[in-house]
DNA sequence: ATCGTATGGTCTACGTAAGAGACCATATCC
DNA sequence: GGATATGGTCTCTTACGTAGACCATACGAT
């Protein structure tokens, strides 16, 4: 008697358990080449963000005031790179910018909101799960 | 005429926008806090290792060969602390050390998949988002 | 007229997090 | 007796993120 798999969704993930995420072009796992990008600590927050509409850098900024100039900077010009955000610039004095979502982006949207549905319920059983872990530990 | 949302999704993501992160205890947005720890780098594709069953330390590390056993212990640890994954030792000699998902870590292969299937059809786009890019800038 | 504010960034200095690889104790195989 | 496998930990170096100064310009208030 084999080992069962734990669901039928094992298989969906096989390609890509062992594929290299380095190499050049397109020798790279494109699952976690997509993947690491999202993980990027602030790609989903901004898109988020984006999700209600157009807004502009400082608004962002704003709206999420923990994250740096820097990296709120290099975060929407990687999602602008990916075509997940589009960034219009108005010929005001001083000049503003605008980001949206692309369609692409717009996309992204739902597999989000299933992650964060997903956390949203599962936070007070990891909460206790830390708790329990932590405590143990002591 | 106002702005319209583009779409019913960023109604569900409002309440997380300007969340702040820190704040010990329950004052961290819940989401945030359980996105941020998913976003770690190797914490999905660990995950979606576990899928197809209980794996071994160095399974897991043959598997993963760009990963750092260094890394490899700590993400194991962390997602055993949340309660996704599970630890066992067997008490042979020398002892081997077997992971497995919980209920809970099989509960987050769903919107893991649905991310996966996102990657896989938005990929091809993506990749020529990325050479427009970097051609209009050279 | 001048000060403060706003625009969208860039640049530098610094602290933290991740990667590479040595090392450990033990036991079995050749 | 030497190689290999077990599951890690420890240190060193390198990459990444943060904090905050700085820039040119223009508007409104004092």
């Amino acid at each position: 008697m084999t080992r069962e798999p734990e669901s039928n969704l094992a298989t969906r993930f096989a390609p890509y358990l062992s594929y290299p995420a380095d190499g050049a072009g397109p020798s790279a796992c494109p699952v976690r080449d997509v993947l690491d990008r999202l993980g990027e600590k602030w790609t989903t927050l901004i898109v988020m963000n984006l999700s209600e509409g157009p807004r502009r850098f400082s608004a962002l900024h704003r709206s999420v005031p923990d994250i740096s100039k820097r990296m709120l900077t290099q975060t929407l010009r990687l999602l602008e790179r990916d075509g997940i955000a589009a960034r219009t610039v108005f010929p005001t004095k001083p000049p503003s910018v605008e980001y949206s979502l692309t369609p692409l982006g717009q996309s992204l949207l739902e597999p989000i909101a299933q992650l964060v549905a997903w956390a949203e319920d599962s936070h007070d059983r990891i909460r206790a799960a830390r708790q329990d872990f932590d405590q143990t530990l002591t």
